[in-house]
DNA sequence: TGCAAAAATGAATAAAATTCGTCCAGAAAG
DNA sequence: CTTTCTGGACGAATTTTATTCATTTTTGCA
């Protein structure tokens, strides 16, 4: 699906995604046109699924981060823990009817309020709460390192 | 710390990272220099912490992602987590010294290696896993619709 | 080996990035 | 009430990129 060219170009891209086709062009080595084309190979693939902006989350009222374990009958409680503003993430677990959310507020009041809504949602038995004090990791990095030379898909 | 226009660029870049700044500057109905001397000034505050291109982590061997709740003895177990390979966050919970752990494996095997290697951790009492049977939403997004028109900080 | 498909190249042109002198509006100072 | 100062925004000029495309090179495979 890829060689090792396009995981230079990812791993380029990763650490800094607005970055001129032609510098990446250059540190790769090769022709400007040829690297276009390759990238654009790898969003039409779906490698690539897009680029974004990392934002200060602290700068946006979004300093407090928690995770909500939500117990809930049924599937359909998921689109509506999607939907909640501040909802970051919502993962359902392998378990007693699980999911697992992630949110963002301003504060701890904030909270509070949402996780009222959660509560109150159809289907939802019980949450537990699990507020962030410190986050020491948090990326969403692919580890391209082990892709190099094969890349079969 | 910004203003409605700041917010507008935001909102597109948000959409769609590596998009040519004249693209922006049309959008918000600016001049191109004008747009890219706001960015350059985001950048600078932090506000923008970075671009990064979004990877379909199925096409890497990462389709399997776990939360980890590992009950530690202290906060030196945190840098030891984050180092380990697959783990993609790491947060330090209020509670009876929590860490919350997210990771992504190729497969069922894989985690139960990495399981394993965090329960050898230094300080590690124990860990309870949560393996992801799907992923309804997850997304970094700020959601700066509210800061229209205000934006102090 | 040799053919066909895929990929890279390099040149040409259109578009974008970047720089910079100038201008304007609001704030601060006199 | 004017003057001065300051921060943005503008737009022209220049450098750099993006993009296209015809041509060449490489690659996979019979």
């Amino acid at each position: 699906m890829f060689d090792e060219i396009d995981i230079h170009i990812l791993e380029i891209l990763q650490e800094k995604a607005r970055i001129p086709n032609a510098e990446v062009a250059r540190q790769v080595g090769m022709a400007p046109s040829a690297v276009l084309e390759r990238i654009r190979k790898l969003e039409e693939r779906g490698i690539i699924e897009g680029y974004e902006v990392r934002l200060n989350p602290a700068c946006f009222h979004q300093g407090l981060s928690a995770f909500v374990q939500v117990e809930s009958d049924g599937a359909a409680t998921a689109q509506a823990l999607a939907e909640v503003p501040s909802v970051q993430e919502v993962h359902q677990v392998v378990g007693p009817d699980g999911f697992l959310v992630k949110l963002r507020t301003a504060d701890h009041t904030t909270l509070a309020r949402i996780l009222g809504e959660i509560r109150a949602l159809e289907g939802v038995r019980s949450i537990r709460t699990q507020v962030v004090l410190e986050t020491v990791k948090e990326t969403r990095r692919v580890d391209l390192t082990e892709h190099n030379g094969n890349g079969r898909h």
